[in-house]
Order: C-alpha cells, then sequence, then structure tokens
DNA sequence: GTTCGCCCCTACAACGTTAAATATTTGGTG
DNA sequence: CACCAAATATTTAACGTTGTAGGGGCGAAC
C-alpha cells in the first residue's frame, strides 16, 4: 500500500541501499544519483516506515508521559507542563506518548520499559516510590522526574524550589502581622510537603514566633478538601488569622469556606496559595501565591531527559527551579 | 540487550516460531510445550519488542493527538478531553501520542499519515479547513474532529450542541428580562460560532426581540479578549444589560472588566459563559454557563475513532452531545 | 505394509529499513 | 595498456516479529 524504499529503487533502477544512502545524506553516492533520488522520493510521496526505523535503530523518537494524578482535578497544572514538553519534545525530533492507566497494571511499567516502545519517561507521578525508581534503573531506562524532589539518589527530577517559596509566603504573611498562621499539610507528598513545611516553620522560627502544632490540618488533594480544612481551622478555640493553602486550588476552596462563613478576607483571615495558576487570578479577592513557570520546566526536564537518553550514565540532574512570589487581595489590603 | 523470542528459543531447544505460537494462543502446539513457554518467557523477563511486532502487522496501536490550540490557555478545556481519552485508549491496548507543533511544518500532517506511525487520529483542532480533512481522506488515516462541527461530508466529529445552549442561555436571559443582550463573537470558528448565532438569534426571534447587530462584537481566543470586548459594549450608546461571552474564559474577562468599571453583576449587567469549566465556578459571582461533558466526549470519540481503525469503510459519524446548563450568579441574583 | 490423516514442530519468507562488507566503474599514472 | 586508487554502486546481513508452507512421527484403516 504504502510507498517503500523499494518501489524507489525500481522506477530508478538502483540498488535498494543505494536510495537509502541517497536519502539519508551518505557520502558515497554521486550528487546526481542522490538529486534523481530525492526528486524521484518527493515526486511517489515517499516516507519512511516508521516502524521499520524504529526497528533497525533500535530507538523510537517517543518519550513516554507517565501520569499518575487525576488528570481532570490539576488539569491546569498539567496542561501546562505538557505543553513545555511536547514543544521541546518536537523540536527536536520526539513526540511524547501518554500513559496514565496502563502503568497501574502488574509490570504495567516493566512492559513499557522492555517492549522499547518509548526511549525515556517523564514522570508526573504524584508519589514515585524507590521501588519504581529503581525498576526504571534496573531497565536502563532514562528518566526525568517532574514536579518533586525525591531522595532516591540515581533519580533525576525537575521540582520547584518549595523550601523557598513556602519560606517566602509565610514571610510575607509575618509581615503583614500574622503570628497565627494555619497550614495545610500533604502528608502523602514526601519531600514536597517537607519542603515547604521547613519553610513554613523556618520562617516562624526566624521571626521567632513559635509554631502551634494545631494549627497544621491534614488534607488529601481533591475537589474541596481545602474547603474542608479551613472549616477545621475556624472551628479551633484559637484559630488562625492566615491559611497557608497546600496549593492554589485549595485556596480557592478555602476563600470559598470563609466566604460562606462571612468571614472578610484578608481583613479576619489572610490566604495564601502555591503554584500561580489562573485560577489564583480570577477569585476576588486574588489569591497571593508563588508562580512555578510550568512550562520552562516542562521544557527544561525534556531537555534534560532527551540528554540522559544521548549519554544513559550522566549523573542524575536534579535540578530545583526557583518560584516567585505574588502579592495580591487575598493576603494584602493595599498590595 | 532486551531479551528476544529468540533467547527463549534456545533456553528450550525450539524453534523460534514454536515460541511465537505458543505465545500467541496459536492452537498448534502442545500444551505443554505451551507451558514450558510461557513460564520460561516469564521467568527470563521477556516482553515482544514494539518496534518489531509494529513493523510485522502493519499497526502501531499508537493514536495521534493533533492538537493546535494554544495549549496552555484553554488548558482546562484540553486536559478534560485527554483525560478521557488517553483513559478510553489504555483501555482498549491503544496509547496517546501528541502532535503539537508537529503538524504545522510544510508537509507535516503528510509525513504522520505516511510514515504509519499512528493507527489514527483525534483531532483537537481549532479551525479544520477541507484541505486538511481531504488530506487525511486521501491517505486513509481514520480521523474523528473534537468539539467542533464541519460541513465536510466525510468527516467524524463529537462536538457539543452548540445552537441548543447558545438558545438556552439566551433564552435565560430573556426570562430575566434583558432584551438587549450583547454577543461576543467568534467569526473564525466557522460552525461552531454560526450554531451559538443562530442559537442566540432563534431565542430573541422566539421572545419577539429585534436583534440589534452593534451588539455583536468580535473576538479572538487569547487572554483579555473578552475583557476588551466587555469594553466596546459598555461604551455603546445603548449598551447591553447582559453579555453572552463566546466561552467560560471569556466570560471571567468580561466579569473582570465590569468589576474594575464598578458596575454590578448581576444586577447591572449580566454575564453567561459557554463551556462549564472550573474557571466559572469560582469567580464571585458564579458564571452561568452550559457544560460539556468534556472526559465523556473524549471517551466517545475515542470509541469512534478506534471503529473507525477496525472498519474504515463504515460513514462517517456526526455526533452532537447536549449540554447542560448551569444557571448561576452571574445572571440572577436568587437563583 | 502401504497409505492416509493428525498432531506437533520447524524452515522460510516477509515487513521496510540501515550499515558493513564487497563489487564495480571511473580516472589518473607510469 | 596495465595498474592502482578513489568514487560510486551493489550484495548481504541484520533488527525481532508473525504467518504460511512444509516435514517428520505416529496411530489407525484398508
Amino acid at each position: 500500500m504504502a510507498i517503500t524504499i523499494g518501489d524507489i529503487s525500481k522506477h530508478l533502477n538502483l540498488s535498494i541501499s543505494t536510495v537509502s544512502k541517497a536519502l539519508n545524506g551518505y557520502p558515497d553516492v554521486s550528487e546526481q544519483t542522490r538529486s534523481l533520488v530525492i526528486q524521484k522520493a518527493r515526486e511517489m510521496g515517499y516516507e519512511p516506515s516508521a516502524s521499520a526505523r524504529n526497528l533497525r535503530r533500535g530507538r523510537t523518537d517517543k518519550i513516554g508521559l507517565l501520569i499518575n494524578h487525576s488528570l481532570s482535578y490539576i488539569s491546569e497544572y498539567l496542561a501546562e507542563v505538557i505543553a513545555g514538553a511536547a514543544y521541546c519534545a518536537e523540536q527536536n525530533g520526539m513526540n511524547i506518548t501518554l500513559y496514565t492507566s496502563t502503568v497501574h497494571h502488574p509490570d504495567g511499567l516493566l512492559r513499557i520499559c522492555r517492549s522499547g516502545e518509548i526511549d525515556g519517561a517523564l514522570l508526573l507521578w504524584a508519589n514515585p516510590d524507590e521501588d519504581m525508581l529503581q525498576q526504571l534503573d534496573d531497565e536502563n531506562m532514562p528518566y526525568v522526574l517532574f514536579g518533586r524532589r525525591v531522595s532516591y539518589p540515581d533519580a533525576s527530577f525537575v521540582a520547584p524550589d518549595n523550601y523557598d517559596g513556602a519560606y517566602k509566603l509565610t514571610q510575607h504573611l509575618i509581615e503583614q502581622g500574622h503570628t497565627r498562621i494555619g497550614f495545610m499539610a500533604r502528608t502523602l507528598h514526601g519531600l514536597t510537603h517537607e519542603d515547604r513545611f521547613n519553610g513554613y516553620c523556618q520562617a516562624l522560627k526566624d521571626a521567632n514566633i513559635h509554631g502551634d502544632p494545631s494549627l497544621i490540618v491534614d488534607t488529601v488533594i481533591e475537589p474541596d478538601s481545602g474547603y474542608k480544612a479551613a472549616l477545621k481551622l475556624l472551628a479551633l478555640d484559637n484559630p488562625p488569622t492566615a491559611i497557608f493553602a497546600f496549593y492554589d486550588l485549595m485556596a480557592v476552596d478555602a476563600l470559598r469556606a470563609l466566604h460562606d462563613k462571612g468571614i472578610s478576607v484578608p481583613d479576619d483571615v489572610a490566604i495564601v496559595g502555591y503554584d500561580g495558576l489562573f485560577s489564583s487570578l480570577i477569585t476576588t479577592p486574588q489569591i497571593t501565591t508563588v508562580k512555578q513557570p510550568l512550562e520552562d520546566m516542562g521544557r527544561e526536564a525534556i531537555k534534560l531527559l532527551l540528554n540522559r537518553i544521548e549519554n544513559p550514565d550522566m549523573p542524575p540532574d536534579r535540578i530545583t527551579y526557583p518560584v516567585k512570589m505574588f502579592v495580591r487581595g487575598s493576603s494584602c489590603k493595599d498590595c
């Protein structure tokens, strides 16, 4: 059905390999035949078979994007990352293939690695455990983790500076006169939580404020969890005057909770979020947050990954990206 | 490097094809050897080479997702669709490969078709022209268009019922007492615009309201275009008392414009959007809109596409999905 | 005891490409 | 004109599968 290199060779009375060489820019073919071949190929509408090429060259030019987030909930976050990643991959002649549920099958990851269908993997993985990373290493699958730092020493990652962002936000709240700052924790998220929590604690400490454990409330990443957490904080005997939400969507939820309770933001209670999503911009008041340059980070992650594919034995790249704070109405009346 | 079917055959002193048959469930192999082979394969961690398989079978089990939207701006919309599509594809043993910039190269689409790297295409394409669809047909590439209806007769699509949604929203505004309803048009979007505009016009007509052309304002799909359009409408000698924004993000922009002008929503001016995104829920007031079940639609589109891949000569599927209106504070004080 | 049929297995070709190893042509030199 | 090297072309062998055609062994039937 499709036109092959063999069809061209027949039409020109040349051998298959000459045609191949002509098309691939090898030196040992005369300029005359080369242009003849190229013209004929164009004329016949030839396009090399990806499958044959992949088989022969032992690579697919595909990057697997492994996602286990609930895609539709944190869609905004993901879409930005994917936009950056896809663009960068395509600039480099690769494409991104999505894996969402596949990976969850028993041996799902193993199969993806061993079938050779991707050259490398970008992990948008909520809670990568060591087993998973170990497995990737064992299978010699180059990978980069996106969005979170891990302690596993061989892992490469691109993550935001969670400590610094949390420190800045907390410091900002303290500067606004707050001393009782509620913290919506997300303990399952390993170092992401730990870093933000440490930033929060250190900022308090540096301001000589004694942290109050009752102000720490556990949450899960799902719609409305920020709403419930905010209510919990408000129900305390000595409720906070400011709330550090673990990320923007939680801050949005918290804002709604305060609104429903008739509590004024930021006059009675201030709120800050994390991530810098579009959502943080369209609430009333707008939400103070730190912005991760997600699209850039997505691009960067792909660059690192491509590099790892070319040079499999590089020491891991462990990149933390600086974040930038945007002070808005949810934490500051006059900002 | 990787374990092949040949490695297994050597270890068991069997021929390659026996191993292949045993693994693929062919009848002409004894149960004894079959279980032997299967056990050995598992033991050695064998996984068939995707490339070899693809080449041999003439298919890749990959679906191309062709996107030319500015991914990061309408991220929420896209992520929901992608979530549904990816899930459904993987349930059926396929995966989704993303194509964003690649397709824009000259002959980019042609190359994708001819290289055989995908079995079918899902088009999340802002303005597919006939040439593009014709090209897909010519290359025998099965495809389904997502999100918009087109007149090209051979095209399959899954689209929302734009006429009905616009009719409902307009009717709702009329019921609220509005007779001057501004319409943010998006003329480049072919039938999507036409259908919504017709729904708007018909609702006016059915209420014996004479449409005023000065209330129609042109926009583009980009950040802030709704803001500018709203200002234009407000600057009219006889400004509207309600605004039909082409989609939710535009409504969000318009809301901000009205807010900045000190105009009360919905008391002075009502606003409605389209799509039913998360964003429409978190503004103050919340935005009245119609919801497209994007994740379901994404799933459905993949189902249709898989069907087309199996049966290439089916007549096109042209599906319009019903939409549901959600009346909220931006158009109705007491709703 | 030859023949037929059945079961199980193997050999071989093909999918379309690339790359290494040869073979052929060309042109220059003695 | 013979010879050599350089330039260009071809042959061959992979890459790892799958599917078709074929082959050996064994029991049953005439």
